[in-house]
DNA sequence: TCTCAGATCGTCT
DNA sequence: GACGATCTGAGAT
């Protein structure tokens, strides 16, 4: 299947991600994550930003205390963790290293299917601003808390890409109001980078 | 019962 | 770019 979007010229979708693919270190998963596709339905997006939660290591993860809420993560690897914030927006994570009750965050896509859905789901004809933060993407791929604890390719599903993050040209992307985020990876300008 | 959330949007400068 | 309002629900007390 080739498909063609606004930045990216060509790229191949290739076999889903397996479960597997989530038992490992979480930081590697926010690295590996990036070029992948999240799909739901028909609509989908190249994942430009991720964001590591080294649970039971990180203060700012849910996962630092185990709650009837966070006990997902330390309890599997490769299901989706889904929140509710700020009593309007929903952030989509895939648990990993079950040990360590790690997951990431999804932060932004690049959108590539489904893309007049997007548009209605988001109230917006401005492509650049359907998925390009955390609570807009599970906004535009109509993701939200049903799908909390559902195994990865259930319903909503990531692909492999034959992209490589230096290969995609990502016109958006910038850091939101630096605060002490210790894992984030994006890619900006055909480059790869890593904010601490 | 109370607090406040790793976000978003509109408004103002 | 900065800042305030938003207003549900999980977790703490």
């Amino acid at each position: 299947m080739k498909i063609k979007s606004m930045h990216i010229k060509s790229m191949h979708i290739k076999s889903k991600l397996t479960k597997e693919f989530f038992n490992r270190d979480t930081v590697e998963v926010a690295k590996l994550l990036l070029g992948k596709v999240l799909k739901h339905g028909k609509t989908s997006g190249i994942i430009v930003e991720t964001e590591a939660y080294k649970g039971k290591e990180d203060e700012a993860s849910h996962a630092f205390k185990r709650t009837e809420r966070s006990g997902l993560m330390y309890d599997s690897y490769g299901k989706f963790y889904i929140y509710f914030v700020y009593g309007k927006n929903f952030c989509i994570n895939v648990t990993a290293e079950k040990k360590k009750a790690g997951a990431v965050l999804i932060r932004a896509l690049e959108p590539l299917s489904g893309i007049d859905i997007m548009k209605k789901r988001r109230k917006t004809d401005d492509i650049g601003n359907l998925t390009n933060g955390p609570g807009k993407l599970c906004q535009a791929l109509g993701i939200n808390k049903k799908f909390n604890g559902t195994e990865i390719n259930d319903k909503i599903e990531i692909f492999n890409t034959d992209l490589r993050p230096e290969i995609i040209k990502s016109s958006r992307i910038g850091i939101q109001k630096a605060k002490d985020f210790d894992w984030r990876f994006y890619i900006k300008d055909n480059k790869f980078v890593s904010v601490r």
